[in-house]
RNA sequence: GGGCGAUUAGCUCAGUGGUAGAGCGCUUCCUUCACACGGAAGAGGCCACAGGUUCGAUACCUGUAUCGCCCA
């Protein structure tokens, strides 16, 4: 056992590459439900499986990675269910972008080989993110890895959609949808990013059809809609407009009158004129009034957001109006249309105005409402289970502050359209009947439309025949399945689904799921809806959401700002243990991760230290040690033990309150604070000294309270734990199936704390004392010590030993005023006293300074708490205790204000001299 | 426009109805035998602002300002 054994300093990357790689080997993190223990169960939020592993991903993964190692070493029965997400429009874009430099094109390919593609894709870049997870010592049961778009899910998102079909709780309609015109397909809602632009109000003239002299002016952000127009809208209790409901106004540009209507949800009067257009095929509250004024839907873009001609014709636009728009995008007609609207002279006012444009949130295009059949799931009847388990507490949202914004979102959610027109995801398990939907189904060279009239087969398995006339030309939907919709049935599908297996029943419902608060209703929401409907439960009972990853100015990460942290260069730099730490002890509630390298590198200091102290104590545990009773220890045995026990306490605590921040945190603070700085320093003279009585019972607490704390450590910092617990005297194969360490009520010492207070104080006072008389760090110095309370008194001679050790002093312990009266420094405070000798060439200028400022700071508390203490009301209504605690310090500041004053003086005389 | 959160040391953040805390950074000293990725000692704060509750508010309440996020 050799202290050669380890190195100076900690070189992560061996000692990582190599326990990652045997953790794996034996088995450690495989799952089974026979395993005893309480289950304990995490499925991974899937990422991408094309992706790689960014910092995200990495705070994501290391919280869950905590609380799966931590309840494995509590004996639980842990499964973490690693997977990855076909991500359907993300990867389709990926594959898309690799054709296109190959100058080919997906349309050219044709879908079955395109789709084959994609798997050659997700074949070779599939494991990218898997074995980056696995560098990171994720202790995911790997064996269990599973993809949304594997044989097992599949056949979970068949049944889970056709179930869904017979309940009527899928259905097929035209409805308005958010439509990429770049990705050509439809999005959910939720799939759109709001962002503000500064834009224009345009007020248009709509002259009226029996008179136009009379106009009806509207204001409208989107003036080259206006071709769709199918109404106006006024508020029907507005006096200015309120005479015309049900009169025609004339449509600029167009051959058509439309109505006036009457709408007060639509209209708000302190808006713009007080009048709006209403074009419900492009725009989502218009084609809801249109629903309620039963008006007609006239679309006059196509699915590239150009202006269509065929669309403006059937709209009745002027001739000459439609060939000088014909196929330009809605940025380039709009000019052309103001200019249009100006020539009229219908234009009469264009005002800057703020509006939010929405845009795809995976290519950032901006988003055209669209009218097209789409299937939508009724989303109604599922949330309002979701939303009671929430309510009733079946499912926890931690931190709790996010309950509100998931039940807000869920009473007021709307059908989710679930389709999209993409090749790579889950088909539409459905089918149509070429003859029975011959005017349904319209095939052009370059597209085929279903139309919302016609009707499906709905099947989990390829219909041989029609069951409406026998016939057997059937056409499946070519559309595919929105991605979440497979991520919903995660918890449930992953555990082998639609199959009864024992996984099912062990580990459903799981235990916690750990996620960012962006997918909290993209995928959280939805789980809670499928795991109810399909299992009768909730999919797991804690939802654990964490702040985002963002750089050290806040801002949000992005390739193209460049600010970007790849926690694999971080991990080789600092040591994945330091990253975890790091991103651990930043993980506090409410609020996003500000990470900079430099917090990483005082982590991987913070291993470094950690590796010293044990290369400290393998330099000493040579020799016997006995195990003694707590009590029998000596003082700073029964000190670090007593700082252990509390340690234990608080990380138990805050990790089950999901406080890693908070538990980080001790963890730092005992180790390097109470640990390195004074256990190891206490323990010196003991281990250094050869045949030492205690030098056996030291080696067996060193030894005892390292191993522990290697354990409680162990899930926050995995490697450099295991390396080390291997490296001292131990029991079992490896740290990552010991057991965590649990509260040992024999090891709290109060008396020991207390001691150590005073300890630590005092070779405070000498410190600082040297420091002021420029004595150096080495040199031996006298000096007295004293205190006001005689039983503290006491209790610094039974710590004469370790002053003298830790302040290099030769301590005379005795009463102040029993010291000499000259060439003696003297600081205070609450009551200690240390006296240090003067010596002849010191420049007493610092310590006088000194003295002068902590006078000046007795005097400011001093007079704060007199002022109170005679503060009638303070003393009648304050609780006696506190008036105690107040009239004690009173007390012990003016003495030490006495002493202080007179050291000052003394120190004053021998300039003077 | 609605909702939520933040505002504490130079920076990043904890925190509590009764002495203001940490990490990093900064200053000075120190290559002594675990560690210079280290040790020791320091400097640094009207706890955003204005009211209120209270004997007492950085903390609780109300409002304002600034910033951020979500939703419309």
């Amino acid at each position: 056992m050799a202290s050669s054994q380890l190195e100076k300093t900690y070189d992560p990357k061996a000692v990582e590459t190599r326990w990652s790689r045997e953790w794996l080997t034996r088995r450690y993190f495989q799952a089974s439900p026979q395993q005893p223990g309480q289950p304990y169960c995490i499925v991974i939020p899937p990422p991408n499986v094309t992706g790689s592993l960014h910092v995200g991903h990495a705070l994501n993964h290391s919280l869950q990675d905590i609380l799966i190692r931590w309840r494995r070493m509590q004996g639980r029965n842990t499964l973490w269910l690693p997977g990855t997400d076909h991500a359907g429009i993300a990867t389709q874009n990926v594959v898309e972008k690799q054709l296109m430099a190959e100058g080919l094109s997906r349309e050219a390919l044709g879908r079955d080989q395109f789709v084959e593609r994609v798997w050659q894709w997700k074949a070779t870049s599939g494991n990218t993110i898997v074995n980056q997870q696995k560098q990171l010592g994720e202790s995911c049961d790997w064996d269990r890895l599973r993809f949304t778009m594997d044989d097992g899910l599949s056949k979970a998102v068949l049944e889970v959609f056709v179930r869904l079909h017979e309940d009527g709780l899928i259905y097929r309609g035209e409805r308005l949808i958010n439509w990429c015109p770049r990705c050509l397909t439809a999005l959910s809602d939720i799939e759109v990013e709001h962002e503000d632009t500064k834009g224009k109000l345009y007020s248009i003239d709509y002259p009226l059809a029996e008179n136009p002299t009379i106009r009806l002016t509207v204001a409208t952000t989107r003036p080259e809609t206006l071709l769709g127009d199918t109404a106006v809208a006024v508020h029907p209790e507005d006096e200015r407009f309120k005479h015309l409901i049900g009169k025609q106004v004339r449509l600029p540009l167009t051959n058509r009158t439309i109505p006036i209507v009457g709408d007060p949800i639509l209209v708000d009067r302190q808006f713009g004129t007080g009048a709006v257009k209403i074009t419900p095929a492009h725009d989502f509250n218009d084609y809801e009034a249109g629903e309620r004024h039963a008006l007609p839907r006239l679309a006059i873009l196509d699915h590239h957001a150009l202006l269509d001609p065929s669309g403006m014709r059937q709209a009745g636009v002027e001739p000459t109006v439609i060939d000088q728009l014909r196929g330009l995008p809605v940025s380039k007609a709009r000019p052309k249309v103001e200019a249009l609207l100006k020539e009229r002279e219908c234009l009469t006012k264009v005002d800057d105005h703020k509006m939010a444009v929405g845009k795809c949130y995976r290519c950032k295009t901006v988003v055209e409402p669209y009218l097209s059949p789409q299937w939508f799931v009724k989303i109604k009847p599922l949330a309002d289970p979701a939303i009671t388990a929430v309510e009733e507490g079946r499912i926890r949202i931690i931190p709790e502050g996010w309950t509100n914004n998931y039940l807000g979102w869920m009473r007021d959610i709307k059908d989710w359209c679930i389709s999209r027109q993409i090749w790579w995801g889950h088909q539409i398990p459905a089918w149509y009947c070429l003859s029975c939907n011959a005017k349904q189904v319209l095939k052009t060279e370059s597209r085929t439309t279903i139309l919302s009239g016609a009707t499906p087969i709905v099947s989990k398995t390829a219909p041989a025949t029609c069951p409406a006339c026998g016939g057997n030309d059937l056409y499946r939907d070519p559309d595919v399945l929105d991605t979440w919709f497979s991520s919903a049935l995660w918890p449930f599908s992953t555990l082998g689904w639609p199959e009864h297996t024992e996984e099912l029943k062990t580990y459903y419902p799981t235990s916690t799921l750990v996620t960012g608060l962006d997918i909290l209703f993209f995928w959280v929401a939805r789980m809670i809806m499928m795991g109810l409907k399909f299992m009768g439960d909730v999919p797991f009972k804690d939802v654990y959401i964490h702040a985002l990853v963002r750089d050290a100015e806040g801002k949000k990460m992005s390739k193209s700002k460049g600010n970007v942290i790849d926690p694999l260069h971080v991990m080789n730099e600092f040591g994945t243990d330091a990253l975890r730490f790091t991103l651990a002890s930043m993980a506090s509630p409410g609020r996003d991760v500000k990470l900079a390298e430099e917090r990483i590198e005082g982590y991987r200091n913070f291993a470094n230290k950690i590796w010293n102290a044990a290369r400290f104590a393998l330099m000493y545990l040579d020799g016997p040690r006995t195990v003694l009773p707590p009590t029998q220890r000596t003082f700073p045995d029964r000190w670090i033990l007593s700082r252990l026990a509390h340690t234990i306490r608080i990380v138990a605590t805050e990790l089950e309150a999901y406080r890693f921040d908070r538990a980080a945190t001790a963890l730092y603070q005992f180790i390097w604070h109470e640990y390195c700085d004074w256990y190891l320093e206490l323990i010196k003279p003991v281990l250094q000294t050869p045949e030492h009585q205690d030098g056996a019972g030291t080696r067996h607490t060193l030894l005892e309270t390292l191993e522990t704390t290697l354990r409680l450590l162990h899930p926050f910092m995995p490697f450099i734990t295991e390396e080390i617990w291997q490296t001292i005297p131990h029991q079992g194969d490896s740290i990552v199936v010991q057991t965590y360490p649990v509260v040992d009520h024999r090891w709290d010492a109060p008396e020991a704390e207390l001691s150590f207070s005073l300890l630590e104080q005092t070779v405070g006072l000498v410190r600082t004392g040297r420091v002021l008389l420029n004595y150096q760090p080495a040199q031996q110095i006298a000096c007295h010590v004293g205190h006001d309370t005689p039983s503290r008194q006491h209790h610094l001679s039974q710590l004469q030993q370790h002053i003298t050790h830790l302040s290099r002093g030769r301590i005379e312990i005795g009463r102040p005023q029993d010291w000499p009266t000259s060439r003696l420094l003297r600081l205070i405070t609450e009551g200690l006293s240390v006296g240090i000798p003067v010596a002849e060439d010191v420049d007493l200028q610092k310590a006088i300074d000194r003295l002068e400022k902590e006078i000046a700071e007795t005097d400011k508390e001093l007079h704060r708490v007199d002022g109170k203490l005679k503060n009638t009301e303070f003393t009648s209504k304050a609780p006696p205790d506190v008036i105690a605690e107040h009239q004690v310090r009173l007390q012990t500041l003016s003495r030490d204000r006495a002493l202080l004053t007179d050291s000052h003086q003394q120190l004053r005389a021998m300039l003077g001299a």
